[in-house]
RNA sequence: GGAGAAAUGGCAGAGUGGUCGAAUGCGGCGGUCUUGAAAACCGUUGAUCUGUUACCACGGAUCCGGGGGUUCGAAUCCCUCUUUCUCCGCCA
């Protein structure tokens, strides 16, 4: 396996400290991922003055507040009535000025809080400026492209000639998006599911089967919400949310959690399946298996200490690159230029795979770090043995593999006249080597 | 779903209006003793925000499940939400 850069990252944490010492900078790094920050940061400076200029002023005089309080206590112990009546009179305007305070601090700090919310990640040095998908970058790629007949069919209708998946039932039962696997096709799920979480035990990766509907606190723990809330299915009635991936429950797992340093990296793999709305983004390139609202992914996540994430991030990637060799799929990674990574990531490695009908790239796995960002939102921090302060942790995690598009992928390359030849790492779990 | 009880620091567990950030025990950390370890003994032991400060440090505010209220003062009283336990009902 090729060696890769490792990289370091550029600067602690998207905080509010960070603002105050290196604005032109984060302002600077932003224009890579083509966000404007200049206005919202002005806000969020000039808010944050504000509140601490009203948070000292409360504090001083609370400090006044706690003395006399005190003092009043000591009195009436002393039998001193009279003395003690003088000093309650005192706290009377005291009283009203920490409450006129007190009430503009809350608004002051739901702003700070909704502005300073609305800045994305950092992007790391290395990722490169663009738009959109053709601005990605080809790290490298690997496998043979398969050679298949011109009479070949696109998996939308071997599904239907092997009668392994079914949409029409799906719309029956649910609605568009929401497919029956049937018979060989069911099996290949599960072939495909315990296979990715093996390997994954392998590489040493922790197993966790977490719950498949969140609630809010976890959705804004992992940046799901506020902004993507319109993407994620939600069960309005408990206010929960249907995970659209592993992510979110896993690293919640470490929300208001202070580690060990010694704990890290901590290394989980889970299998879910995830549920995506995906509004307003169906057309025609998106038949079959390309696009679905429920779907099985394996995820792995990690929390990684700050000096060695990218480290975290290269094995991360190797292993992805492990599975999708191994079942014979061509395929490229891309690193993702600015204007096409997640509001979330620091930087991102995208794996496609190619499907030999179709005629094009399918991505298959999505592997990023984080850094600080979730772990901000998420109070993960760690602790260094013997130190007193905590830090932010890092957090990552990719798709070790997200099925329907690998198994898209499986179908169109390994099609001949006899039918579809199952890779051979995936025989002694699905107990059959070709479907037909 | 109904009725009752409870929620305190890493854990166990005191504390029912005043110097309580919180007794005590365990655990953790440091030390004494020991060839080393254990035991014993001594000391220490959370988080967040903030001020002075280069750092160490020192000072202030907040935190006893979450939110709100009463009071000069709340872990302690009141309201509300959540969670846990017990009993009943229902159920895979």
């Amino acid at each position: 396996m090729a060696c890769f850069f490792i990289f370091k990252p550029l600067l602690p944490m998207l905080t509010i400290n960070l603002l105050r010492e290196k604005k032109e900078f984060v302002i600077e790094r932003l224009k890579i991922k083509n966000f404007e920050a200049e206005d919202i940061i002005e806000k969020v400076l000039s808010l944050d003055t504000v509140r601490r200029e009203v948070q000292v002023k409360t504090d001083s005089l609370q400090a006044d507040m706690n003395r006399i309080s005190k003092e009043i206590g000591t009195l009436m112990k002393d039998g001193k009535k009279e003395e003690a009546e003088n000093a309650r009179q005192k706290t009377f305007a005291l009283k009203e000025e920490i409450r006129q305070l007190t009430e503009k601090l809350g608004p002051i700090d739901n702003e700070l809080r909704t502005e300073i919310i609305k800045l994305p990640n950092l992007p790391h040095e290395s990722v490169p400026v663009g738009h959109g998908a053709d601005d990605n970058e080809v790290v490298r790629s690997g496998g043979l492209m398969p050679e298949i007949s011109e009479s070949a069919l696109p998996h939308w209708d071997l599904i239907k000639k092997y009668d392994i998946i079914d949409f029409e039932l799906g719309i029956k039962l649910t609605g568009a998006g929401f497919p029956v696997y049937k018979g060989k096709g069911a099996k290949l799920q599960r072939a495909l599911i315990t296979y990715f979480l093996d390997m994954g035990e392998k590489a040493g990766y922790n197993e966790v089967y977490p719950p498949i509907m969140v609630n809010e606190d976890s959705g804004f723990g992992t940046g799901q919400l506020p902004d993507k809330e319109g993407q994620m299915y939600h069960a309005t009635l408990d206010n929960f949310y249907l995970v659209p991936t592993a992510e979110v429950p896993v690293t919640n797992i470490y929300r208001d959690v202070i580690l060990n340093a010694d704990q890290l990296p901590i290394k989980n793999i889970a299998y879910t399946p995830c549920f995506r709305r995906e509004a307003g983004s169906w057309g025609a390139h998106v038949r079959g298996l390309n696009r679905l609202h429920q779907f099985d992914k394996v995820e792995i996540v990690r929390i990684a200490h700050p000096d060695n994430s990218y480290e975290s991030l290269e094995e991360m990637v190797n292993h992805v690159e492990g599975l999708v060799a191994s079942l014979g799929l061509p395929y490229r990674i891309l690193r993702l230029c600015g204007g096409d990574m997640s509001f979330t990531s620091a930087l991102t490695y995208d794996f496609e795979v190619w499907s030999a009908a179709q005629k094009r790239w399918l991505e298959v796995s999505s592997v990023s770090n984080f850094e600080s960002f979730q772990a901000n939102r998420l109070k993960c921090r760690f602790k260094e043995k013997g130190d007193k302060q905590t830090r932010l942790a890092h957090t990552l995690n990719g798709s070790a593999l997200a099925l329907p598009r690998i198994v898209a992928a499986i179908l169109e390359n390994n099609q001949n006249e006899n039918g579809i030849k199952v890779p051979e790492v995936l025989v002694p779990y699905t107990g059959f080597e070709t479907i037909n």
